[in-house]
DNA sequence: TGTACATCAGTGAACGCGCGTTCACTGATGTAC
DNA sequence: TGTACATCAGTGAACGCGCGTTCACTGATGTAC
């Protein structure tokens, strides 16, 4: 079903463990059904080859947690790119964040909602998270150098808007029957200008 | 190491089971512990012996569901009761309500991090929830009323300091290597009088 | 150029475990007569 | 007041299953000589 790498290559394998725990992730909706067998069968191999690339099932996971990152940093970075007024481009990359996280629930949740045991992540997991938020704090950054947002610490700002998009993903896709707002843009805007402290005077009063 | 309950009060054993599963999430920090097996020898029953309360493990997890948003409600409730001035209830209510979350992350989590599916969630699951969120749509109004904020829509704005609260919690609890503000107070207010539409110069400077 | 050998990528069978679920059952307690 | 019986609360053994993990193994491929 599926054919040997070649000789030197054999850590190609590696990556589809990844995957194949992603496709696993995203048609099961939860991580619980991430095991060895499982992500063997949809990698089509024995379950003992995993050994020679991961310790255990929380390996993969937190391999995952690390290509899921990747992914979010890669989209919004590409919304950001869009984008020249400062103000319009914070909130553009906020929706950016929103729309990754509503559209892979359950891989955002391998992010944020792990059920696995943060203590063995690899030293290097949380610096790609990190990144992310980075794109953040100079979002914000960029409203204070045009005279747009009168924060006076874009790092503690960017928290409070960091905490309010995770929120919002988070309960938008957990809680299903509660009557979310319609309007997503508006909702986004609504959260981030008054935490990103941008006036409403310096959006004309569109927000 | 348990005895039976007396005739016509069965049912006491399926608050002991709830109780029990309660036990092993805190125990555990997590509800893929709960089994019907664990949750038996929690409890000191035989395993069988579940069925004549629960259909399976979901039901369980739906019961403690119901269960923890009582405590939360209560909680939040009994903080509400010490205050006043609108403000300062309001922002002690969502204090309460964090600190409900950071106390209890694993509990917290069983509510908006469920692995499980929602479907077979009892018709009086969500209502629970609904009556602490009320709490906070009330709260919100009791500001608009004595002219501290300008809210024209504070099921709307409840919602937007609901989401913000939740990622609070549920990030703090998650990302542990993040430089996280020491001074909870200060960020909760941060992140509820914008939210809530509450001016810096109603507080008196003080937010 | 040929050949023996080392290495690499991955396999297949087997183990013990905890799980959900079933089934017939026990033994105490209340009730009908 | 005594006794047979129904009911209730819960048990214990057993089943098949998927899991993580181990072990000796295969077979292709590159390399030393």
């Amino acid at each position: 079903m599926r054919q040997r790498n070649p000789r030197g290559e054999g850590s190609k394998l590696a990556n589809d463990i990844v995957a194949g725990a992603a496709a696993i992730v995203e048609r099961t909706g939860t991580d619980e059904a991430v095991t060895l067998r499982s992500v063997a069968r949809e990698v089509g191999i024995a379950a003992p080859s995993i050994y020679a690339h991961f310790a255990d099932r929380d390996a993969i996971l937190w391999g995952l947690v690390g290509r899921v990152f990747d992914d979010l940093r890669v989209q919004v970075g590409a919304v950001l790119d869009g984008y020249d007024d400062p103000v319009d481009r914070l909130v553009a990359g906020c929706e950016g964040y929103v729309a990754y996280g509503l559209d892979n629930p359950a891989l955002y949740r391998v992010l944020f909602a792990r059920q696995f045991p943060e203590e063995d992540a690899p030293a290097e997991g949380l610096p790609v998270g990190g990144e992310a938020f980075g794109l953040l704090v100079e979002a914000i950054e960029r409203c204070v150098a045009a005279g747009r947002s009168v924060s006076t610490d874009p790092f503690a700002d960017a928290t409070a808007v960091w905490v309010a998009l995770h929120g919002m993903v988070s309960l938008w896709s957990t809680v299903c029957d509660f009557p979310w707002p319609e309007d997503r843009h508006r909702f986004v805007t609504r959260l981030v200008l008054p935490l990103a402290q941008v006036p409403v005077s310096s959006t004309g009063g569109r927000g």
